[in-house]
DNA sequence: CTGTATCCTGATTGATACTG
DNA sequence: CAGTATCAATCAGGATACAG
């Protein structure tokens, strides 16, 4: 089922959370490590990998001193906008569904 | 973030699953087990117990003999559709694009 | 039929220290 | 700065047996 490439590919407990911060611009891994907020260096660099191996993000190495990385969402990584789009409103209702008992 | 409610409330490996199987209709137990493959009975009865208290199922007892459980998604649970076509959706156009490589 | 209890294993995560 | 290596801890999930 198509659902679950979705999920196998999005899954994880970082992975939105990274999408989410490329959304507004490439950024350094230091600067996702950051933003995310209490991702591990090890964890965060094997979801970078993986998302770039599933086309998602791209990685730019800039060769200044010392040297810097740049991810960016590729055209691609920006589809799962709906996604996390729609997520979003629906996480919402939760919220109040869960809070009316 | 909201968006981390409704992954919180619709992660693990079975419940994206087991919400397509009850689009179609209130089930058993028994029927879940079946349609919902590789899933063991303890895993099962944690989701469903785990959606209940979401209030995105109901669970009714038939008081037959022996008693027969019936599952139903609730008004609020089948609000998750959207959420599935999306994924869906995504996942297909996921296939294509690994598929280039 | 509809579960619960127990035990077990592999995957995931994280803290820390270290490298180029 | 951008990672990797190592080790320890946690946890989700599964097999099996059993109970109401």
């Amino acid at each position: 089922m198509a659902v679950h490439d979705a999920i196998d590919v999005l899954s994880g407990k970082w992975k939105i959370t990274i999408i989410t911060c490329l959304l507004f611009g490439p950024k350094r891994y230091s600067e996702i490590m950051r933003d995310v907020k209490g991702i591990s260096g090890k964890v965060l660099s094997r979801e970078l990998r993986e998302m770039e191996t599933n086309l998602l993000i791209s990685r730019t190495v800039i060769d200044t001193q010392p040297i810097t990385v740049s991810y960016a969402l590729t055209e691609y990584g920006q589809s799962v906008q709906p996604i996390i789009t729609v997520l979003s409103a629906w996480g919402q209702t939760h919220r109040e569904q869960i809070s009316k008992k």
